[in-house]
DNA sequence: GTCGATGTACGAAACATTTCGTTGACAATA
DNA sequence: TATTGTCAACGAAATGTTTCGTACATCGAC
């Protein structure tokens, strides 16, 4: 049993996850003034949903100092895998080939990045199968 | 003004539109009975989820009848692109190129597919930029 | 030690989503 | 016509998420 099932995360503890993620482990407050960059949020909101979230187990807290200090508990590629596979179940019917489709059409990707993606479909095809 | 911005359709909400695209225009009993090969669901249940739809936009009602039809308002390459660019910018920071890197490395595709989405990034990399 | 700033905890309000019980209209039929 | 079944409408309960007011503890400056 190597791994539990983590719950999939709301809107808003996305949100939180991605400042964690982005600035590593962080304080109530710097995760607040990172978000009032761009909106205006309550610090003991911001508390309360990480209070919540290490409930849920999203989050790590240390407690040692009167200032706790939170950690995302779950990889940024891990939450991302998990987001996309259930977007690919509820919206794609499950084809990943319509969703990369979609996402290769719809939005801006660099020739850089293309090619990148080139690359992975020339591993992919080598690799296995 | 040629298309009014339609919300982002709940789970529950595109759970019933996936059965609106694939049967068509259908009534409550319909949509009911094929939620039930897989989950047991009140009638009233779907019944008030299709009027609320119809309140925010997302679907059409016909009621020249006593059974009320349904349709989509919102086609279903609409929905999936306004929910895939929702998820790549809360969870993969805009990066299409890192999406499409899990969505191919995580998920099955078929070898045809691969060379369908290889032939696309041939036409997006001689088409356009 | 007192005061003000900063922190956590707690509980509830506000809001959205999902679920369903009840009612009254209508229709088919016995 | 009386009965039974199907339907839409309505309202409310149950649940989940987000927001925040308040209370209380702790720390640092004075």
């Amino acid at each position: 049993m190597p791994k539990q099932i983590l719950p999939k995360p709301t809107e808003g503890e996305l949100a939180i996850l991605r400042v964690l993620w982005r600035r590593g482990a962080s304080t109530v407050r710097e995760v607040l003034e990172d978000f009032n960059q761009a909106q205006e949020t309550g610090y003991t909101t911001v508390l309360k949903m990480m209070q919540i979230m290490t409930e849920k187990g999203l989050l790590d807290r240390d407690d040692k100092d009167r200032t706790h200090v939170y950690s995302p508990r779950v990889a940024e590629e891990e939450t991302q895998r998990q987001l996309l596979g259930d977007l690919l179940d509820r919206a794609f019917n499950g084809s990943a080939k319509q969703l990369v489709m979609q996402a290769l059409s719809s939005k801006k990707a660099s020739r850089e990045e293309l090619a990148e993606i080139r690359q992975l479909l020339n591993d992919i095809e080598r690799g296995d199968k």
